[in-house]
DNA sequence: TATTGTTATACTCTATAACTATA
DNA sequence: TATAGTTATAGAGTATAACAATA
């Protein structure tokens, strides 16, 4: 059976649903101990390494005064350290601490209770399409533009 | 070929890509005429009809207060009309106008060009993992809780 | 002069609490 | 008293513009 998808009311349908999602999410984080914009800066640090502000700024999509924020606010609650950079005195170095890194495999296993509750209700089939579409998105996502 | 999903990394993989992808979504739009959550309440009034402010809200998971900020500015740049309620002098009816609707279509047909233009990058089995994925999505979100 | 990062400022989106009008 | 909606207020997230420090 071969089916052909219409891009275009694709890329509308895929628009509306994932704001709608992201918001969900992020209502739903209310009580956790980082938001998703914290988690995902982080989680890109856990995945990639310390980097600087700038480049973490670049990985995340956002403009670097959006991500000196993140920073302070991490640096705040311990998540990170700052560390100048050896060569360049402009340069600073992001890492995650200790406790950011706990923090990462704690959210990674256990935390999205919402999320997880849902997909628990989802056949191995469905889970395989999102699981692809993770994937496509990320790529997307990622593109250079 | 059978592929066991992790479901609990799956919440957080889609987690972090949903989010990622509806920053990009949204500043994308730095110059369209409506933003993403004006658009996303239009869908709703198109897809569903004329509704009060109280379902509309409902229906697009926020509270009611955020709604009335949401057809406040849709209101004032004509997207949207509104009209007392036959029986209840408390309620408010809210339509789409001629206007509104004329946006929506151009909208879903044309008007999503960067998405459409990594959508037109993908083959036809990715394009269906994600039209299954948008389907998922929104069954997620439309489920009472 | 160019680059990195921060500060200052402002706008959008969303929420909770308190209020008004109607039922 | 209960319900629908709005107003008041606040906080998170993001942006652009201007600045400081360093290369």
């Amino acid at each position: 059976m071969f089916v052909t998808v219409d891009s275009r009311v694709l890329a509308s349908d895929l628009s509306l649903a994932v704001v709608r999602l992201a918001r969900h999410l992020r209502s739903r984080r209310a009580d956790a101990k980082v938001s998703l914009t914290q988690l995902s800066a982080m989680a890109t640090l856990a995945r990639e390494g310390a980097m600087t502000p700038g480049a973490l700024a670049a990985r995340e999509r956002v403009q670097p005064p959006s991500m000196t924020r993140v920073i302070a606010s991490l640096l705040a609650a311990g998540f990170v350290e700052r560390a100048p950079h050896p060569t360049d005195g402009r340069q600073v170095i992001v890492t995650l601490s200790e406790t950011g890194l706990a923090l990462i495999a704690d959210e990674t296993h256990a935390r999205e209770v919402w999320m997880n509750s849902k997909l628990a209700d989802l056949d191995e089939t469905q889970l395989k399409s999102l699981e692809d579409a993770v994937a496509i998105i990320t790529t997307l996502v990622n593109e250079s533009d």
